[in-house]
DNA sequence: CTGTTAGCGCATTCAC
DNA sequence: GTGAATGCGCTAACAG
């Protein structure tokens, strides 16, 4: 009996004798302590004699007791875990930005609480009442609609916006310069003589895509050429809607000679739809791409894009929520990380 | 003053002021009514006049009153979250997992906690002592220890393991048939020729492993053929391990004239090295795979793999824990769900 | 149908 | 150094 476990001892029905499980009060009577003491002992917290906090830590270990988190957090009125709201796990952009902010945060001691929004909005606030509803010290969101930081603020949560950015005062982001990002891949592509290029996009019209968008016409209007709306196809996230735009692109009667695909997803569905047009790249289409994903290094040739390290946003984003926490006013504040335009071999000079 | 806005007014310091977030004596004072009556025409358990709610649901979204979780958690005893372990969100195959998981629990009604474990037993410890810290109402893991879940249930925590199964008693487990499939899998190449048939697989110990493992060497035997351990390289969770392993492999004097490669990872790795070693698939070397990923039909040839369906197996995990809870005593249940062996290109008869 | 009372498990004054 | 008392926000008896 005088042996301590590295862990409790699992054998019996210890841990509250069957449905009850050990509280506090119960290490407290164990260990001949009072609650006070007790709650000392295991926090760490406050004075205690090495004697009586010995006797409290073994009969807690013996008891298997774990202290209760929700209980605490009323207590204490704070909380120790973070949310995270991303738009898809299937897609290994927010799956990576995912395991990124789950990293962080354990390092910093905190719980993740992950949602997946399915990219619909609905779902989105849903989940960020769950979250508000669990009291999280902070939420890291890649938003889908307008309004949901700005909700989360006006509950007084710590909110940073993650991979797109409403730019909402009080809610900080994370993200790459998806504008510069974006020109210098059309810049690339221009450089080496394509004149006819077609931008593959989720949309245009809010914060990442219309940044990507604008890169994009900057970089041809820099090089004198005018951007041509129809050579911009909005196909939403998802790669067979991104095939099937392709193969239309590919029907015109003057097809592009380039194609950038503005996230991977696009990418995947463009490369699907050239090869199964007989096309081949870089020879007779150039493609870049945004974001890296593993197939585009497995695929020949490799698919030129551009890199963002989604596990850094995530960690930087986490890190950033954890930062607002209990500074509420500090102004808004934007971290942007660096983009790689990552050059393999589907690009070439442009045919003719 | 009348209007009823959809959403809680988000414009003043509503939430209580400064700091304090509105409480439910807050709505009760606000609609002048007693807090159990509040509580009641809130939740919409028990007995309140029409009225009286409308009163007290008009105060509460006036105020911007949101329950707070944890102090109902605490006094029902119960919790509507459910903890999610996986090993590593990097990787498609669990990041679908994950996926499936988040939204069968959203559909039940449950908030999903996720934590990543990075294949660290140390971590998996961490985290799923934070969940039952959080006093979640279940677990799903995808063990890496044998001992998770096993310390789990000895807390009373209902728990499914996903994807690899130790099988004790009071753990449900949610996988495919691993023996049959990768049986199958094999013998697809038996039956083209082939007789060095190298098995590239995370380890053969435990579980999912081994019992591919053994699914293996079924096949052989059934073939009359001499399974040898020689062709069986076990080289963890990593790609570039693989892709060593299998630049061994084909370093031999006699090398294999296929590889089955028993996770998406690993066959990510043997990919790249076949590549690299300037060989053509399948004329010089038949692979196949486990998992399905992106990639697997966007090389060229298609990747044959022993497809899973990973978000079903996610769903599957969640349903099954959720119908646990409540029914401690339930015999231990296997959920077994299909795998198929989808043949693309990268299979043929055996050279010579 | 509504209000009063009590207590979930814990951390924190404040006396002793 | 330790313990008794109090209350975090909420719901569930139980009376009225």
């Amino acid at each position: 009996m005088a042996t301590e476990a590295s862990e409790p001892e699992p054998t019996s029905g210890r841990t509250g004798g069957r449905g009850r499980r050990a509280t506090i009060t119960d290490v407290a009577a164990a260990a001949g302590a009072s609650r006070s003491t007790t709650s000392r002992a295991l926090s760490g917290q406050g004075y205690v004699s090495p004697e009586v906090r010995d006797r409290v830590q073994r009969a807690a270990r013996s008891l298997g007791y774990v202290p209760d988190a929700l209980a605490r957090g009323l207590k204490r009125r704070s909380s120790t875990s973070i949310g995270v709201l991303v738009s898809d796990l299937s897609n290994v952009f927010y799956a990576q930005l995912a395991a990124g902010a789950s990293r962080r945060a354990k390092e910093l001691g905190f719980t993740t609480l992950l949602a997946d929004t399915q990219v619909q909005s609905k779902e989105e606030l849903a989940a960020a009442q769950a979250f508000l509803e669990l009291r999280v010290a902070g939420v890291v969101v890649t938003p889908v609609s307008a309004r949901i930081s700005g909700w989360l603020v006006d509950h007084e949560i710590p909110t940073v916006e993650l991979d797109r950015s409403f730019g909402r005062a009080g809610v900080d982001s994370v993200a790459v310069d998806n504008f510069r990002a974006s020109e210098a891949a059309t810049a690339h592509l221009v450089g080496l003589g394509h004149r006819r290029i077609a931008l593959l996009i989720d949309e245009t019209d809010w914060t990442t895509g219309r940044r990507r968008y604008e890169g994009y016409r900057s970089a041809l209007q820099a090089a004198g050429l005018k951007p041509n709306d129809a050579d911009v196809v909005a196909s939403g996230w998802d790669a067979t809607a991104a095939s099937e735009a392709t193969r239309a692109l590919l029907r015109r009667r003057r097809p592009p000679t380039a194609i950038f695909a503005a996230n991977n997803l696009l990418a995947e569905g463009a490369w699907r739809a050239v090869h199964e047009a007989g096309l081949r790249v870089p020879r007779d289409l150039s493609l870049i791409g945004f974001d890296d994903a593993p197939w585009m290094t497995l695929v020949q040739p490799a698919v030129s894009t551009v890199v963002q390290n989604a596990i850094a946003l995530g960690e930087a984003a986490v890190s950033r929520v954890v930062h607002r926490i209990g500074r509420p006013t500090e102004p808004r504040q934007e971290v942007v990380l660096g983009a790689e335009l990552q050059l393999r071999g589907s690009t070439a000079r442009a045919p003719r």
